[in-house]
DNA sequence: CGACATTCGTGTAACGATACACACGCTCGC
DNA sequence: GCGAGCGTGTGTATCGTTACACGAATGTCG
């Protein structure tokens, strides 16, 4: 995989000794094709395929241009998990959609966590950026935010300079928890991390006001309204927290949740990949959904429908391709992104 | 989105100069700080905070440097499927690892099949290539080679001056193709397509010769050996085609076939997500795995344990990793990657 | 005390391309 | 017949940074 070395790029200079131009003319053979007659033009490309002249230096070029026809992307946790959490897939595929459409780059960005984040974000050879999965005080916010870069953050919070792409979680944890937790005497909310700790963890009606993912927090308060409307006051609701988006992990909280002396009896989860493994630990213990415990997800995604979960309809595919446009300028001002609840089997009892 | 206009960013000579250093003690603070005195370098970082200087400007560092600190990933289908196929999502994972640990970022390469393909390829500013899921006649394979610079193939095909990662398809699909046909009488392949025309198709004993994907035809071959072997000739053999590795395809194929007057009873998968479908649709109609039809699957995916799938369990994941450090030139020459036979219920009479 | 190594600052010349302005020859239109 | 306008070719300056080589100052050692 190694080139054969001592070869080197030809350069639009040579290209244009040879073909017994000027520099310029090069140059507008592959910018501007129009500017050239045909005669010289063709003498420029005849001349750059004797030399094996690949087109001019995309390096080069972005510096003279000023722009690098690439977006970066921000991914809130740990590579490792990103392309793993099949929201994030759909959010990226949105994004993907729309650089392929206008021959745009797409820069995932290396970003750990670690203290050298912020220069790996200064370093990046991109136009702007999108950001996915940030907490308040995600420092890559006011990194970002110091570049002066168009950018975008899904979900929130809100940065001054920076657009933002977003549903109205609270208003749709509301409608769904409403639904979910019709009846319930002892609902439970199956969420995302409340901080960037990210551990797994089961409290009670935790104050809203300290969970530092925006999404995370507004979906808590809305669920948080929808119990007190049934009459379940929120330092009574359990919170179980999963580190990451992943059914497994759900699973194995879920299974020792109900393992206790006052199980759950209604389960609102932050995702339909949460609600899977929900369901999963229910039915492991013969336990029904929705006559022992009602169930609903998130995003309604292709295993939602197989399973019958009530679910958030949002299309992450959508609002990845909304943050494109916005950075790319083609989208004045990102309007809310829509939501539907679909009710299906998981909570009709 | 849009940053305030009219604001430019500042350059290390106007660092320079308010710190009242030359430029090349500005340039060395950020390459390398040991090598200025700690009372410069601490005047030029407080001119530089003083004007909100980010750091060398990345375009032009490349640009002298010659190197972009980023790979380059070119996904052999539309990019809207890439996301959204999970092998190729762990595969992804794998190479993002690798960059994160680097400090590499990692550029998804606007592929669309289109005409210009060729010309995005050679205007990525990337340092090297990771092609997945190409086929012989894939023109993205002449382009990168035409560059000159390192890159690595997943899977095929072997091309002059581009590195290969994969395992050997041919032997693990004969290995897994013995157990799942073992018994049978009417085998039946579930294929990735066949070139890249991408179409949904169902066909008997197809040459093998004229697969254009070698990641396919070698499991083709494997599967036909395999067959052969229990004595089932393979223009008998009976190969359905999906035109992508999505489980809902395999599922209306498997349906459909499942409705003949000779239904398969063994069904070799080319990948877990197919062999999903496959069990999907066998459940629908009543029957049951493995006693009216064997199944197997490929990569050992969450779901193979899932549904007690026979499989073979590779790590795309590792594959991926090994890419980006062969593109890195951290491993000298790329070994098979290893993989394993998983036997479980799905194939068990 | 002179030879020699080390530390650290600087000037100059690229890296490879493009924006811009200017120049030249032609064709029109009046 | 002459200025305007267009189509084409070219020189120069510049984008922002870093490699390299050189020189001055300081330190070390026999």
């Amino acid at each position: 995989m190694t080139p054969p070395a001592g070869v080197r790029r030809p350069t639009l200079s040579q290209v244009a000794a040879r073909a017994g131009v000027s520099v310029m003319t090069a140059s507008y053979t592959y910018s501007q094709p129009g500017r050239v007659s045909a005669e010289a033009r063709s003498r420029v490309l005849a001349a750059a395929a004797e030399l094996g002249y690949p087109g001019p230096d995309p390096r080069a070029r972005s510096l003279r241009r000023g722009s690098t026809h690439t977006l970066g992307v921000i991914l809130g946790e740990h590579l490792s998990y990103a392309f793993e959490d099949p929201q994030a897939a759909s959010f990226l595929a949105g994004i993907a959609d729309v650089c392929a459409d206008r021959a745009y780059g797409m820069t995932i960005l290396p970003i750990t966590g670690a203290a050298d984040d912020g220069q790996r974000i200064r370093a990046a050879t991109v136009d702007g950026f999108i950001l996915w999965t940030t907490s308040d005080d995600d420092p890559a916010l006011t990194t970002v935010a110091s570049l002066g870069r168009p950018a975008v953050v899904h979900g929130g919070p809100v940065v001054d300079g920076l657009g933002l792409v977003t549903i109205d979680n609270e208003a749709a944890a509301y409608a769904v928890g409403r639904i979910t937790f019709s009846g319930a005497r002892r609902p439970l909310v199956m969420s995302f991390p409340l901080d960037r700790a990210r551990v797994s963890s089961v409290v009670t009606g935790p104050d809203t006001a300290y969970v530092r993912f925006p999404v995370t927090r507004d979906r808590l308060t809305g669920f948080q309204r929808a119990a007190e409307e049934h009459g379940r006051p929120w330092r009574d609701v359990v919170v179980a927290v999963c580190a990451h988006n992943a059914a497994d992990e759900a699973e194995r909280i879920t299974a020792r949740l109900l393992a206790r002396a006052d199980p759950p009896d209604a389960i609102a989860a932050m995702s339909d990949e949460l609600a899977a493994g929900v369901v999963r630990a229910i039915r492991t213990t013969h336990g029904k959904v929705p006559d022992d415990v009602a169930v609903s997800g998130w995003d309604d995604a292709a295993i939602a429908a197989d399973l019958g979960l009530t679910t958030v309809a949002q299309s992450l595919r959508d609002q990845g391709a909304q943050c494109a446009r916005a950075v790319l300028g083609l989208e004045p001002s990102p309007a809310p992104a829509p939501w539907t609840v679909v009710v299906r089997e998981s909570t009709r009892r």
